[in-house]
DNA sequence: AAACCTTACGAAAACGTTTGCGTGTGGAAA
DNA sequence: TTTCCACACGCAAACGTTTTCGTAAGGTTT
């Protein structure tokens, strides 16, 4: 089996030595014309690349972005790495994808395994976990080692970085004030526990817009799902016997659950109750009826969080300590699963 | 700005030798237990990480599983790199994703990229673009400089390596038959044009079932997707006035798509015609009715093709020229798409 | 006191690169 | 003939490890 050549196996061929090889390669002009030709073409034919990992010793730089994800299995986060990679590779870095699973060691294992030499800076979704935990150590040590940090969407407002967010807040806001302007009275929603900073925001939003409208809050109307995987039963037990006029999910799954339920419980959607869910995914755009929803623009996200990051990465030192965060707009994307507003 | 503490700066610090302190972070008996203690401590105090990169030059392998996919945003590849991490993280095994976006040159930039230093091996479906082209020259040349491959779901037959796939024609065939069994008579296939190998496979098992009911087959019912993004106005004229009484879909979206255009054509499903998918994704669970498929079990062919690839990595020299070819069962998923045989 | 053995540590090579600088060779200028 | 300068190339260090081998100091045996 024939192995990688290295300039040294080149060097001994030819008999040249082993920076002679180097710079013929570099067309450096110290070297003779006639040397330069010999060495390239020898390394053609044995197709010599250079070996990455000498150059990120002797750079002290890997040209690797490293990402970590919550899960993997996610449409949202997909298309964040999408994003991600597109100008990743446009500025010839290589992407290293991690998942935590929601799991706070598996965060911690995962950045400092990469933090160890893999890759030279991290963009990041924290874990459920590491929300609840609040233990931050981790990022702010793999900062404080000089490699830089985006979050983005589960961000911490403690850590003091670059961020790329949605303002969860006003995309709920906008969802609820859509439902109102159909003249929906009754609005439920559907969310996570608190400790899910997206969560919480989008609960805030929502209330927001109730207030504007000068809707009372009522507890009666707000349920917070703890069990994602068991949502279904917990809405229909939430929803049964309840009187109301639309329904705002904070993620698809949860939307169409409510739809579900709804139909079993003898309802049409959207002209007994209106539903809208929240990230634009497969699910919203193909159900029927499908889903109008806020689109979180995924690709946008990585695309911005990427180039927080190379800047940084490849910026002076000086503005090294400026951080950002950047606010991606989120849009309202009107299907079939709440009336239109000229019915 | 902290950077990152290395052997040399602890020698440094407790003035022995940078091989007084390697040793003694891996306890050797050739140091006294006294200098042992205090560089420990020091290393901790300093939370010492011993560099990757470094490691990976000398020991000349990086720990690391390159996995290369189509897509990104994309289930079942995302459910196959789970399987890939579950397995990967248990060994010690650091997992690299890039997708190649269906592109022949992303795929050899990618596979190049870290084929020169940073993987060990490859996970490796491969692209749209590879399947129609069939230039192979960088799998190929990749393993001839020792690096091991592991190919799955879309393989190429004339690549002799380890593989993981399922038996495509065999599932096809299940779908089929279920439909027969259910006293279906004109089925109907969504496919792929046929140099995509899976779809190729699952024609072949369709019209084997049928061969097999003594059905003839019928070309007017083969319908075969070239564009996807445009699959349901394909559908749409190929159902219409059309009498079939089930639809067997390579994929999901095809089954989807042809539900919506029955529906729109006033026929019921399942009463009126049954629908089969191939695939268990998040629309085949959610959609309503739900979907009856063949599953394709992602994170067993993620798990397996792990295995395969790091036996390879770890295995002594004698047993390299042995490939093997996994084969994983898919199964039926019964849903609401398809009626219940005893009704 | 000579010969030997432990103990505890350091030197150096190796992994594959890049690059600043030193140097031998040849020809041209003086 | 001597001096000088390009030219073309090699040496060696550096990146951070691990590991083999060498060795100084000190103690133990004869």
């Amino acid at each position: 089996m024939k192995q990688k050549v290295t300039l040294k196996q080149i060097a001994k061929e030819l008999d040249v030595s082993i920076s002679t090889v180097s710079k013929a390669l570099k067309d450096s002009v110290e070297i003779s014309l006639d040397t330069r030709q010999k060495v390239k073409a020898f390394a053609k034919l044995y197709n010599y690349k250079p070996n990455n990992i000498a150059l990120s010793l002797k750079n002290r730089k890997t040209k690797t972005i490293g990402v970590i994800i919550p899960e993997i299995v996610h449409h949202f986060f997909t298309t964040v790495i999408g994003g991600v990679e597109k100008v990743a590779n446009e500025k010839g870095y290589n992407v290293i994808i991690c998942s935590s699973n929601n799991s706070f060691d598996k965060e911690v294992i995962n950045m400092e395994m990469l933090a160890s030499g893999s890759a030279d800076g991290f963009i990041l979704s924290v874990a459920k976990e590491t929300q609840l935990k609040k233990d931050y150590h981790h990022i702010e040590e793999t900062m404080s080692q000089g490699m830089p940090v985006v979050l983005f969407d589960r961000i911490i407002d403690e850590v003091v970085c670059d961020k790329v967010i949605i303002d969860d807040a006003k995309g709920a806001q906008t969802a609820t004030n859509h439902l109102l302007s159909l003249g929906c009275k009754k609005i439920a929603i559907l969310t996570t526990v608190d400790y899910i900073s997206v969560g919480k925001l989008r609960t805030n939003g929502y209330l927001r817009a109730l207030r504007a409208y000068d809707i009372e809050e009522n507890e009666e109307l707000v349920l917070k799902i703890e069990d994602i995987d068991n949502c279904e039963s917990e809405i229909h037990d939430f929803l049964e016997n309840k009187e109301v006029d639309a329904v705002f999910a904070v993620n698809e799954l949860f939307a169409v659950s409510a739809i579900k339920v709804l139909h079993a419980q003898g309802k049409n959607v959207p002209n007994d109750v209106a539903v809208i869910g929240f990230t634009d995914g497969i699910l919203s755009k193909h159900f029927i009826p499908s889903l109008t929803t806020i689109s979180q623009h995924g690709e946008d996200m990585g695309i911005r969080a990427a180039k927080l990051l190379i800047d940084k990465l490849e910026g002076d030192e000086t503005m090294t300590e400026e951080y950002r965060t950047v606010i991606i707009d989120t849009s309202l994307v009107q299907r079939t699963s709440t009336k239109k507003s000229n019915d």
